[in-house]
DNA sequence: AGAATATATGAATACATGCTCATACATCAA
DNA sequence: TTGATGTATGAGCATGTATTCATATATTCT
């Protein structure tokens, strides 16, 4: 047991072996933490961008649709690929789409994920 | 060597063997496009946001820093995982950090990062 | 109806990732 | 100096991911 073992609440705080440096701030945080299951779909979301074939996707997406075939001519991947990630891409609400005849026409789901994608650009940027 | 290897110009456009229904918006869309170095390093960058351990650490630092130890208390997982895991945000400039002593004391690199939280948590909860 | 076309999807393979454990390094305390 | 402590890191295992190939489905054309 460690000498730095405090008497707290059982909360995540005993989780760790290690003695807490900033009790004060490590209880603000964990009252401040959003829930559970909005940073593991936060996480899958980001999962979604942390890739170079579907950034295109969305980067080729920002300001207008395009159907399958044109997105495979975009990012340089086959058409069986780029549906892939367009399922995924959907599952996260990244994308929306629409049908007409046997084509299939994607866009971004709403302005948040071209922000993502400007800010992040921003970022490796600067 | 492929059967579909054509001797034609060296464009992304003949990459896709389905024909383009929209060639202009195509054409527009790579001659936009950012560079593929760019594109690497922020797919990298989401990879590293792409983590419920290290969005929770994210999220701790968002207006404050901290210590490792204390960071491993907030997340719920050994000060080792978290340490590997600053040592990725490290290298994809997603948090800085001071030493003192035998201390570290991270916070995030700038404001684009808290940013991407706000934003992807705005995302997912709409 | 039958052929061609645009998209979707399951399986398989090759590669990447997150955690734990063991251990190293650097700093502080005695 | 010696031992304890905070952080860092390499190896290894279990799990996840991206692509290709084969095939399915649905729509259009003849």
């Amino acid at each position: 047991m460690s000498m730095y073992s405090y008497i707290l609440p059982m909360t995540k705080l005993d989780s760790c072996d290690v003695p807490l440096v900033n009790e004060e701030a490590v209880s603000e945080v964990l009252g401040a933490q959003a829930d559970d299951v909005d940073v593991a779909r936060l996480a899958e979301t980001f999962q979604m961008l942390a890739s170079p074939s579907r950034l295109r996707i969305v980067e080729a997406l920002a300001g207008r649709e395009l159907c399958v075939c044109d997105l495979a001519a975009v990012v340089g991947i086959s058409a069986s690929a780029v549906s892939h990630h367009l399922r995924q891409l959907r599952q996260m609400r990244i994308v929306q789409f629409r049908r007409s005849g046997r084509m299939a026409y994607y866009r971004l789901d709403d302005e948040h994920i071209a922000a993502l994608f400007r800010t992040g650009l921003d970022h490796v940027r600067e």
